[in-house]
DNA sequence: TCAATAGTGTCTGTTAGACATTATGGA
DNA sequence: TCCATAATGTCTAACAGACACTATTGA
């Protein structure tokens, strides 16, 4: 992970990459061959060449050879927290990458469940804390729940998504009104069976222009 | 704006502080002694000491004498847009202090309604745009209207705030239920008259612990 | 056949938006 | 008095959540 091509900076950029996995998000961690048991989030000092988005492509790309679904920057770090690098401040970004994406081969980097993370650096842990809030809040924002699995999907893998993301049950009809509603999905004329029971349809996503209006404002301020 | 104290960084840290004017946002722009028509956002070479948000903290401070109600940061941008520094990344901070705050005197920083801004450096257009975008982002995650309030205000001081900030013209009595569900004001008993009309209630902001429950899934990604 | 899961129709309590009405000041 | 604005009550269409039901597979 240190500095690999042209000259050098004095920040980082360092990548959150989640997937799910089962129930949970997974993150992707790095280590050292010499230091077997220091896991961090993957970073690199980047060159001079490209933006920073550029830069974390690079990151995701090589640790998986496939850029991620979505990418987007979290923001900088730059307290006196401590980051294996020593430079003053970090640009943290987060990435998703569907579930079923194939993990990587070597020992190097491994996922994670962010519910059973190894000590991490304290810059890190925050940047993994603040990337996992921002995945939450960009959820209405963005598609963020359709970059986590793969191209196509039953309704209710979608739902154990959305599920899984805001951390609450949902009702199974009003989700499938909202999503009709909403159109965001078309369904394919591919149908799959899992085990027992009625086989469920599969649906790409392909959202549609919408009405733009709305019903409602919400003031729905959490009282923090 | 140029280094100031301490030891230099690699980075600068810049604030794009609004507040309300009329019906439009304002930001706080800052023009050198030298070149009286280049106007910039405020920016700083951080020294060492404390965090990011300190150093904006300090610019803002440097430039109203007051620190702003809120501040938060956008991210970093560092692609090769150009920045009155040399430096390769920015850093940017949003803030936001009440209307009616008085203004700086002096003629070396001004109000600009974002509608109506001078040229500047691509970054900080660049970092303007984002600031605003982060703003009514985080509307329903906090209480930015509040902040860009007096301590009291009227209802219908605070719903033009809202509309100001959604871009979108509220139905009053809705507004004023929504209100009154999320438990966000209390009355004072204080009233203000306003030309022609009935007088108006004043009204402070104390937000009240809540059902945390709020009926509704949304999906309404904008189908961009 | 039963069990399990997918998908759908209907009912009901809640509520956003519309409208009307009252209240209270200035001109 | 008339007008303008604040504040509030009522009605209605829309919708979230609940429940029940049908559909379709494997065991």
């Amino acid at each position: 992970m240190p500095e690999r091509r042209g000259r050098k900076s004095s920040y980082t950029i360092d990548l959150a990459l989640f997937t799910a996995v089962k129930d949970q998000l997974a993150v992707l961690l790095w280590r050292t061959p010499e230091e077997k048991e220091k896991w961090s989030l993957p970073w690199e000092i980047p060159t001079s060449d490209g933006t920073l988005a550029d830069s974390a492509g690079r990151i995701a790309a090589a640790a998986l050879g496939v850029p991620p679904s979505w990418l987007e920057q979290v923001c900088a770090f730059g307290d006196e927290k401590r980051h294996p690098s020593e430079t003053e401040i970090s640009v943290a970004f987060v990435g998703l990458v569907p579930a079923g994406t194939p993990p990587p081969v070597g020992g190097a980097y491994a996922w994670f469940p962010v519910g059973e993370l190894p000590t991490l650096a304290p810059r890190h842990r925050e940047m993994l804390d603040s990337a996992a809030a921002t995945v939450r809040l960009r959820m209405d924002n963005s598609p963020v729940a359709f970059k986590l699995l793969p191209a196509t999907f039953t309704l209710g893998e979608l739902q154990h998504m959305y599920e899984l993301l805001l951390g609450k049950r949902l009702h199974k009809a009003s989700f499938r009104r909202a999503l009709q509603a909403a159109w965001l999905v078309e369904p394919t004329d591919e149908w799959r069976t899992e085990g027992r029971g009625r086989p469920a349809q599969l649906f790409r996503y392909a959202p549609r222009k919408r009405r733009p209006a709305q019903r409602g404002i919400r003031l729905d301020l959490l009282t923090s």
